[in-house]
DNA sequence: TGGAGCGTAATTTTT
DNA sequence: TTACGCTCCA
């Protein structure tokens, strides 16, 4: 081996080296958490590089734009010559697609949708197909398109296979939602994937010509391929085999936007002769947060056994909290922040991880209360925000003159006269010319319109023919800034702002310097173009922006701490109905998923980790009873006795209670035959997180004296089947009852909860709802 | 056209 | 509690 290859493989172990010297043939490394997984990609491909592989020839696929550019710095650090392939998959498709744009059936200036587009072309298709949101909710068939795609289904194929009227529903809305993609020239994200994949199997020459152009592939976070990218990882390596996957069974925890777990449990199926490496090393975690996280993934059934170790200290133990409330959590956690702040820490040595978005409220208040900086990390952020949006409206009409869900955004912003009626009218007129908007416009003589709407009409027109020809000869930057002006966004912009509003200037303004951005570090071979700026925006969440700040807490979601580390980790609201989340319970493979979301929260933590929970919580503005998740159970029951530590900061003065939490490791499982726990779904193991029966604290009564139902509403831990109150005493489980939008259903369960009666109801075709009856015009039926 | 008022529902979100 | 979407009215 020459000097470099030596240098390189230096600082690895023993699997390390293996992989990264790894040459032909499958290859599947499994790579616990903070296993050095990104030094052996990484590695891997400059030696590659490095023993005659041309970097053109090598392809790498991550799942995000951040792992994507992190992986280019540091193969480029390492002194590989610019040109490896390195994309996420969105925008590999993105690439091909428009490199293939006929045989995809597509128009290669082709506009990305996003959420909120795709929403209006929902609605559109629900208008066109005649169908009522009342028959079948705008989020179900959103779902069942999304999943469709995930799942290469035509919707010709979904069709053939649907035979509830549900189904034939959404089938119809599917295909009239991509007529009228087709006819704006338009994608949505899961196209990026779908039509990816069925182009390449569709046309074997095409596959065959990128299995020689890409001798080489790699691709990261395998366990979050979905059917349509597990597909185009396999089209695009199929003939010469040399595909590299990298993941880990145990941090896949997005099943629920189609992620299939098998795909990666399965590598060794698909690829006989594949090669099985596993980093089990871990360099990241203090052993004690290492055993507890092994101790607790080590309960799914769903996974390839792996040992996880590490030479590092054992480090303090994992610390379990139990508080009587949500603010007591929240304020002990700031306190120890506080405290370990003064004590040397640096702010952005901690993070604070949760199941829901929600529930960082509190949290923010109790660290703004002690004045400690944090900062949330949310993806889409800037993209998102109205007035970008409105800017980029303008862009995307300029290069997709197709794109009406762009149009309809900026015709009327700032506002020009133009109405309802008007834009109806054009509507019309485009839906029976089968023409785009902008044409209807363009020759809008023929529309009979009002006075001031034909004038505003005309300027906007003349505002996009100005900066369609200023875009000609000046940068996107310019060009933005033109259009600013222009268009009249900035004068109303600044005129909300000093009418107090927030300062959306300041985020146009950095529109501007994106594109700047955009137009300096071309990475793409491409000439930097309109389309090129706005295909980069709508693949980019900000998320790769905000990265971690100094000097802040980090508070986040549990899923969105994949991939990152700190010092000092936090996770808050470990209850059941939380983490495990009250939607998971329903199957043993949900509750699998929750747990290895856990794990992935708990290995993110270098030296100290504390999981909290509380007695009581605020959710919906109502407080309520909560219990220990399992998931602390199944750490402490398996781990050694030193691993965890458990304080209870409920009520230091009631020994009592404090004998039952010292008891809390001991086996013995909880009788528990009232209807207390059948009623809520709590756990055998959570239960004996609650204090007795006999503790005056704990019970909740209601004010008739019947026992609180638990706050988990909805199918997944439906409460016993009660007894209404007040004018729905008579009420019960079983009886029908008419609700204006679902019409008839039968009542589930019923419950007086807080003075509420609230009751879940189960409608045909719809499902289960759950109401609060004073509020919902539900009427009697009869037993 | 825009805003008030009501009804409704409420995980997670790499792109 | 809170946020959003829809309807109706000024």
């Amino acid at each position: 081996m020459d000097a470099f290859s030596e240098k390189l493989l230096a600082g690895l172990n023993e699997p390390q080296r293996a992989a990264a010297l790894h040459r032909n043939g499958p290859l599947l490394v499994l790579a616990g958490p903070g296993s050095g997984k990104t030094r052996v990609i990484t590695h891997r491909a400059v030696l590659l590089a490095h023993g005659g592989v041309n970097p053109r020839n090598i392809l790498a696929i991550t799942f995000t734009n951040k792992a994507a550019s992190e992986m280019r710095t540091r193969i480029e650090s390492l002194g590989v010559a610019r040109g490896m392939w390195i994309y996420t998959f969105h925008a590999l498709g993105v690439r091909l697609l428009r490199e293939f744009a006929p045989l995809a059936g597509l128009q290669p200036g082709f506009t990305i949708y996003d959420d909120a587009d795709q929403k209006q072309v929902l609605a559109d298709a629900y208008e066109a197909t005649g169908t009522r949101e009342s028959m079948l909710r705008a989020e179900v068939a959103h779902g069942a398109i999304g999943d469709c795609k995930n799942r290469l289904i035509t919707p010709d194929e979904y069709l053939a296979n649907s035979d509830f009227p549900d189904h034939i529903a959404i089938a119809r809305i599917y295909e009239a939602y991509e007529q009228i993609l087709r006819q704006r020239n338009a994608v949505d994200f899961d196209d990026l994937l779908m039509k990816t994949a069925l182009l390449l199997r569709r046309n074997a020459h095409i596959a065959e010509e990128l299995n020689i152009r890409f001798q080489y592939s790699l691709i990261d976070e395998y366990q979050d391929t979905n059917r349509a990218q597990y597909v185009i990882a396999r089209e695009l390596t199929q003939h010469h085999g040399n595909i590299c996957a990298t993941g880990d069974p145990d941090q896949s925890i997005y099943a629920w936007r189609g992620a299939d777990i098998n795909n990666i449990l399965a590598f060794e199926r698909d690829y006989p002769d594949a090669t099985v490496i596993r980093l089990e090393q871990n360099y990241r975690s203090h052993g004690r947060i290492l055993e507890a996280a092994d101790k607790l993934i080590a309960c799914n059934t769903q996974r390839k056994p792996k040992t996880l170790w590490t030479e590092r200290d054992a480090g303090e133990p994992v610390q379990v909290w139990r508080f009587m409330n949500d603010r007591d959590e929240a304020e002990r956690i700031a306190a120890t922040i506080s405290e370990q702040q003064r004590q040397g820490r640096s702010f952005s040595d901690f993070a604070i991880f949760y199941r829901i978005n929600a529930i960082s409220r509190g949290l923010e208040d109790a660290l703004r209360h002690r004045g400690i900086p944090y900062q949330i990390a949310r993806g889409l952020e800037f993209y998102n925000r109205k007035e970008i949006k409105d800017a980029l409206a303008y862009l995307r009409i300029i290069a997709n003159p197709a794109d009406d869900v762009a149009l309809l955004r900026c015709i009327n912003t700032p506002t020009r006269g133009i109405g309802k009626t008007t834009l109806e009218r054009l509507m019309a007129e485009g839906a029976n010319r089968r023409k785009p908007l902008l044409d209807v416009i363009r020759t809008a003589g023929a529309v009979n319109l009002s006075g001031p709407a034909a004038k505003g009409i005309a300027a906007f027109d003349a505002i996009l023919r100005d900066v369609e020809k200023f875009a000609e000869t000046n940068t996107i930057a310019d060009t933005i800034d033109h259009l600013l002006r222009r268009s009249g966004l900035e004068v109303m912009y600044k005129a909300e702002e000093e009418s107090g509003g927030e300062d959306r200037l300041a985020n146009l303004r950095e529109l501007v310097s994106a594109a700047t951005r955009y137009e300096e570090e071309q990475i793409d071979d491409e000439e930097p173009s309109l389309r090129g700026f706005l295909t980069r925006v709508s693949l980019q969440s900000d998320q790769d922006v905000v990265d971690p700040t100094r000097g802040c807490v980090m508070l986040m979601t549990l899923h969105t701490s994949k991939g990152l580390e700190f010092p000092v980790v936090f996770v808050a609201g470990v209850e059941h109905g939380m983490l495990p989340h009250e939607r998971s319970l329903r199957s043993e493979g949900d509750i699998e998923e929750e747990r290895r979301l856990c794990f992935v929260g708990m290995t993110r933590a270098e030296q100290r980790l504390y999981l909290s929970f509380a007695e009581n919580r605020l959710i919906r503005g109502q407080i309520t009873p909560r219990c220990a998740s399992q998931f602390l159970k199944e750490i402490q029951s398996g781990a050694g006795k030193d691993v965890v530590e458990s304080c209870d900061f409920t009520d230091r003065f009631r020994s009592e209670r404090r004998g039952i939490w010292a008891d809390q490791t001991a086996g013995g499982e909880d009788d528990g035959g009232g209807w207390g726990r059948a009623a809520s779904g709590i756990s055998p193991g959570a239960s004996r997180w609650r204090a007795r029966d006999d503790d005056p604290g704990e019970r909740v009564f209601s004010k008739d004296d019947a026992p609180q139902v638990r706050g988990f509403g909805k199918s997944a831990a439906p409460p016993a089947p009660l007894q209404g109150a007040g004018p729905y005493a008579d009420w019960k489980a079983g009886m029908l009852v008419r609700h204006k939008t679902y019409g008839v259903g039968s009542i589930i369960w019923i419950s007086p909860s807080s003075g509420q009666t609230r009751a879940a109801i189960k409608f045909a075709g719809v499902g289960e709802k759950t109401f609060v009856l004073d509020h919902a015009g539900i009427e009697r039926l009869g037993a």
